[in-house]
DNA sequence: TGCCAGGCCCTCTTTAGGGCCTT
């Protein structure tokens, strides 16, 4: 893969819009580096509301856990600093994108980190794998998993082990030598039927 | 007042609808 780093994250949170005032409940991070998770940040984070029972079974995290837990503005000015200027990833970008950008905003912070969606690069790439879901290609794709779902750090390593195959498996069938970010953020905007020949011709 | 996500992507498409994916 590329000699560049890139920060995977994963949000858990209380439900699916903070426009509809839902906050993170808990964040994994890591970074990797030349096929590799180099370093991991993980923490829970206590929104001051009562987690819905939906979110206690989906996740595991229980209101009990987050009352121990730090602010979430504590954790947010920390985790500005793990993920530095590194470009993120996320499976289904535009999820965790948008809560990244809701809680920084309430901590006067801005997000100027470049992002790139693992889920929608895995639908051009594995167009037949059964679905798209990291559950589902982590399995299709025999990826390392400690068999934990939907807590924030395991799936944050599960998203970097898909982001490191999916490299590795474009410049093996593509006979590519690196694979920029740019590359990997193209891929997740063109028509499904463009990627070969963009990836045939990309030098 | 009452309701409440949102962006991608396919198709029975573009003057639209519905499934997928994230919690």
């Amino acid at each position: 893969m590329g000699n560049y780093t890139v920060a995977v994250i994963d949000f858990e949170t209380t439900g699916l819009s903070p426009q509809c005032g839902d906050r993170t409940i808990e964040v994994g991070a890591v970074l990797v580096t030349h096929n590799q998770i180099v370093d991991r940040f993980q923490s829970l984070m206590n929104p001051k509301m009562t987690l819905s029972s939906f979110i206690e079974d989906y996740t595991g995290i229980t209101n009990s856990m987050l009352t121990k837990a730090p602010d979430i503005s504590s954790v947010m000015k920390k985790l500005k600093s793990f993920i530095a200027k590194y470009p993120l990833v996320a499976h289904n970008a535009s999820f965790d994108a948008r809560f990244l950008d809701a809680e920084f905003k309430r901590i006067n912070q801005i997000r100027t980190n470049e992002f790139a969606c693992s889920m929608l690069i895995a639908r051009r790439l594995y167009q037949d794998a059964p679905n798209h879901k990291l559950e589902t290609l982590v399995r299709y794709k025999r990826l390392t998993t400690d068999g934990v779902h939907h807590r924030a750090l395991a799936d944050a390593e599960m998203a970097a082990h898909l982001w490191i195959r999916m490299i590795a498996d474009i410049k093996r069938d593509y006979s590519q030598s690196t694979v920029p970010f740019r590359v990997m953020q193209q891929l997740a905007m063109m028509q499904k039927k463009k990627v070969q020949d963009y990836l045939t011709t990309t030098p």
